[in-house]
RNA sequence: GGUCGCGUAGCUCAGCUGGAUAGAGCAUCUGCCUUCUAAGCAGACGGUCACAGGUUCGAAUCCUGUCGCGAUCACCA
């Protein structure tokens, strides 16, 4: 049993002792460090079934807490605040039993339970990844991982949108224009080689439909009856027909990006367990629709086009199949998840991560699957997010108005780089161990600037204003764990010593720091259950500031007392694994000086 | 227009399952490196929690309305 059940169970006594009245529920919250205490009880949500004055019943409460609980040193009572002093042995004999646990925080998957899928990344494959798909990435890889510590079993899994007209784009633009440039050719990544000739074909398009404007016609029509979109269709239509020639050239563009795409994620440090591909599944669907007739789920318009009626739900009617019989988007989705399930029999549930401007599809997409009958639609979750604008407003690839992946890594190690060399504190460090670094930290700022802000918030980026390296970032928290580093490797005693709870008593700041600590574990379930990295990313900043202030405050290695030394390197060394641990969480790596 | 989301310090964000005087960082200003890494610490300055009602002993937090910003309402994905 944990303080708080202690506490909680003791306190409906005092109450049921005192007055005579049992309440059921007692609300505690961390004692504000104006006041003397560690944990306290608010009176007010008790004057509905015990009548009286608030100091009075608060006092009474405390007095049967000294008397009667040994975790309890004091009180005092401030207005209807009851605060609860912990005897210092609590907090020592707690810390003792986290010290060893390498795994702290973090709960085993239980073997029956369902695991879960978290879809994530998901691109086109006509363009390279941009600072949008970072925060797709970054966030689907740190909520799988989440999950992971809460106790879920998790597999990381991507639908590749790999078919349509985009990809048809780009191969007409790279046939027409491309004389026969390949990656190795242009030393050019295939995801950007083929981005090019997606920027390519939106050029030309413009200019016919300038052309055919001038020509007398109207925007509109001008639109639809541009000749390279007509071939573009037209070679859309070969591909479905299986033409050899298309297929092999979609085949060797595809693969193109995908050679991108993987250096990409290696350097994002995100990583997937199983793939699926539009191309492979965008007929699955169209068996469930047929089955969705006949439940009476779905229901075929004279022209042959399917939809699902949604107004009883409060939402629209759904197309879910042309009038030509192909498929659409919801129809390739529905297709999706069901082959995921029977791919995976073990999985219960899954979490798609996609822009909000979708919460529309992914409230219709779980409302179908439902209504065909699947007991697993309860379980899946859009993890939706905002999207990342510019100043100049929304990213937009065709106009080259996008902050590319690859640059914005590559651009926040050089920041890193030289910030480190004029802090100059790297001597002794190979040029290879000084690029690893770089990146390491690079990416940190990038990381946790993204992650640390709630998923459902837009974030708005300025590439003119650099991300910061100091405060709230993560060099900040990677840098207080590298200072423990020094500290660990400059500790020349024997520390693993369990100290008993009367051997000494704790400074303000230690006593702190555990009351800190004592709080992941609930931090990384309530991250898990609302789907958030931002609250791990919070949590860790607060633990880092009150460790920076021990830290500043209190010497850990000139403690004059042998005890004092002990602890104090204890729980720096406890500090620095929780750190690697949420920092873990978050896909980012911590590391050893900087 | 319907639906959904957001609006907290000059800027970027916490706090939102209702609790004490609304917190951080950046920016501006003061101090602190002969002592464990100053990417740090200690402090100052900075608020009509968009606005108006309501519920409550108590509202940034819950409810209603208004305003502002965004998204969405395709036989696109």
């Amino acid at each position: 049993m944990n303080l708080q059940e202690t506490l909680l169970n003791h306190v409906k006594q005092a109450v049921q002792s005192s007055y005579g009245v049992s309440i059921d529920t007692v609300e505690f919250q961390a004692t504000r460090k104006e006041f003397a205490g560690d944990i306290t009880v608010v009176i007010f949500p008790m004057l509905r079934f015990v009548k009286g004055n608030p100091v009075q019943i608060g006092t009474d409460i405390g007095n049967y807490l000294v008397y009667n609980v040994g975790e309890v040193k004091a009180f005092n009572v401030v207005k209807g605040f009851l605060n609860i002093e912990i005897k210092d042995a609590y907090y020592i004999q707690f810390f003792n039993t986290i010290y060893t646990d390498d795994q702290y925080g973090f709960v085993r998957p239980k073997a029956q339970d369902k695991a879960v899928m978290v879809e994530y990344s998901s691109p086109n494959t006509n363009k390279p990844l941009h600072l949008g798909h970072i925060r797709n990435n970054l966030l689907g890889y740190s909520v799988a991982e989440i999950l992971k510590a809460s106790g879920k079993k998790v597999y990381k899994t991507q639908i590749i949108n790999d078919r349509g007209i985009h990809i048809c784009k780009s191969m007409l633009a790279w046939k027409r224009f491309g004389n026969g440039e390949t990656p190795e050719s242009t030393g050019l990544k295939g995801d950007k080689l083929v981005g090019n000739y997606y920027v390519k074909f939106d050029q030309e398009y413009k200019k016919e439909i300038e052309i055919l404007i001038g020509q007398g016609k109207t925007e509109e029509e001008a639109k639809k009856q541009a000749p390279i979109l007509l071939d573009a269709q037209n070679m859309l239509q070969k591909w479905e027909a299986g033409d050899k020639e298309i297929v092999a050239l979609w085949n060797m563009m595809n693969h193109w990006v995908y050679d991108g795409f993987d250096i990409t994620y290696k350097n994002l440090g995100v990583d997937f367990d199983v793939l699926y591909y539009e191309s492979n599944t965008y007929l699955l669907g169209k068996e469930f629709v047929a089955e969705g007739l006949k439940k009476g789920v779905f229901e075929k318009e004279e022209d042959g086009s399917v939809w699902c009626d949604l107004t009883q739900d409060g939402l629209d009617k759904k197309i879910v199949q042309r009038a030509d019989g192909t498929a659409v988007y919801m129809t390739q989705d529905i297709g999706t998840a069901i082959q995921r399930i029977k791919d995976f029999p073990d999985v219960g549930g899954m979490v798609y991560t996609v822009g909000n401007e979708q919460d529309y599809h992914f409230k219709v997409l779980f409302l179908i699957l439902k209504k065909l009958g699947f007991d697993w639609a309860d379980n899946l979750y859009h993890l939706s997010y905002g999207m990342v604008d510019l100043p100049s407003g929304k990213m937009k690839s065709r106009e080259g108005t996008v902050v590319d992946a690859d640059d914005l890594i590559d651009e926040m190690a050089a920041t890193a780089g030289e910030i480190s060399e004029e802090l100059g504190k790297l001597d002794g460090y190979s040029e290879t161990e000084k690029q690893d670094l770089y990146k390491t930290i690079g990416l940190g700022a990038l990381k946790y600037f993204i992650l640390k802000v709630d998923p459902k918030k837009r974030i708005l980026f300025d590439p003119k204003e650099s991300i910061d390296f100091q405060g709230n970032t993560g060099p900040f928290i990677q840098y207080t764990y590298a200072r423990i580093q020094s500290i660990i490797r400059k500790a020349d005693f024997e520390y693993n010593i369990t100290l008993n709870a009367d051997e000494l008593s704790l400074h303000q700041k230690e006593k702190e720091l555990i009351k800190q600590l004592e709080l992941f574990p609930e931090v990384i379930q309530n991250a898990a259950d609302t789907h958030s990295p931002a609250l791990i990313a919070n949590y860790t900043y607060d633990l880092v500031k009150e460790f920076n202030s021990f830290y500043q405050n209190v010497s850990i290695l000139g403690a004059d007392d042998l005890n004092e030394k002990i602890i104090r390197v204890q729980l720096s060394k406890k500090v620095a694994l929780t750190i690697k641990s949420a920092f873990g969480l978050l896909g980012i790596n911590v590391p050893e000086r900087m």
